[in-house]
DNA sequence: TACAATATTTAGATTAGTCTAAATATTAAT
DNA sequence: ATTAATATTTAGACTAATCTAAATATTGTA
């Protein structure tokens, strides 16, 4: 059994390997868990010893299959708890975070089945993420960046690159919200920044900055 | 905030004294806890200077109003996961405990009410042990031991005073399950062994060991 | 009441996870 | 290709939670 802390540590290389499959290094895992480089090294170690990475000194470390099946399971457990927190409880999609990253760490394969058939085996959370399925599986999503959407089409909000809860409150302000059918308007030469048709009718500005954060469906 | 270890010999401590109002001896808690008795004795000189108990040297401890507070607000968090995994995911009682262990553990205020909200404010939890409200305040029982119960009188289970696993189990075998209404057909002046008939119309026998175990209701 | 049995505390050690400061390695730029 | 900037590792220290062994206190009984 692996502490909390190993973990998060776990999860953390996950995530930051998915961008690019390149080996993740001590400065960025020190960032993201906001501890000390010289902790990460000893982790590294640690981590390395139970054969969940490969770790080369000053080069940084990748996960083995072994810890990949590890940040998964962590993974599809956090956004089932967020499908439910949402789904059953009422949450809204910015204050679901901090409380899934606590009940991820519970460990029981039977609660997670029972959850899972709860929420009726969903593929996505409410962010528009992937939830892996008892085997590790992730469903594809083949969702574009909103930059890349064209002029006068419509699309669907499918997803969010940055889910910082100062990303969502923003969204939140602007009335954005998951799921939504939206229809680009115009988009600016200039700066990239585009006029969006909201299902209400009202229409916004979004920068670019914003709209490289948002995933679309057509 | 408390750590999670502090958080369990706090609630150890509310259950030993409960019992009788007197103060908790370090080697109660050690078998409850399962760690040697100078473990004990150094986390009572913790949660004594964090004022949580009053903590008098080889007499023991006892919570203060600090304490109990933190107590019931984790015991509140436990009956409503209970609560939850029976209702919502269709556990069997006798499965609860250990997840329930971990879930009561979980930090957010928003998330225990929204749970309570989503179970309708349940008094009493799957074991028949009333549930603290938002304010500590627990819910009266008047339920009595089966042992004082009456030849001829029908009752309903209302709850169980050890909950270990092993008991759960026997009551899962013997086919009796919280809330079933019984008839005492008999009880055997010998060894205080009781004939029950059950919702089934099946008659089982009870064990005075058993029966002081159970507590019912008319 | 004295002493034996039992319970509690103290002292000293260990492990996981963290830190700072100093040493070493890697990368980027002139 | 050297050097300066940046990243990484090592060394040594700290805290929470645990242990064992030894010392001390309490309780129960002859």
């Amino acid at each position: 059994m692996l502490t909390l802390t190993e973990e998060n540590y776990i999860k953390a290389i996950y995530h930051l390997q998915a961008d690019d499959g390149n080996a993740v290094s001590t400065k960025s895992i020190s960032e993201s868990q906001s501890v000390n480089a010289a902790s990460v090294t000893d982790m590294f170690k640690r981590l390395s010893e139970q054969k969940l990475v490969a770790y080369e000194k000053s080069r940084g470390v990748k996960l083995t299959d072994k810890g990949r099946k590890i940040a998964l399971k962590i993974i599809r457990k956090h956004r089932l708890w967020e499908t439910f927190l949402v789904e059953k409880l009422k949450f809204t999609w910015d204050e679901v975070h901090d409380v899934a990253e606590q009940l991820e760490h519970v460990d029981s394969d039977l609660l997670i089945e029972k959850l899972d058939e709860l929420l009726n085996y969903p593929k996505f959370d409410p962010h528009g993420d992937p939830i892996p399925d008892a085997n590790g599986k992730l469903a594809e999503s083949k969702a574009i960046s909103l930059t890349e959407a064209k002029s006068g089409q419509s699309y669907k909000i499918f997803t969010v690159n940055d889910d910082s809860p100062a990303f969502l409150k923003y969204l939140n302000k602007v009335g954005l919200t998951l799921g939504d059918a939206i229809k680009i308007k115009d988009v600016e030469e200039f700066d990239g920044s585009m006029i969006v048709l909201l299902p209400d009718k009202r229409e916004i500005i979004l920068s670019k900055q914003a709209a490289l954060q948002l995933y679309v469906k057509p």
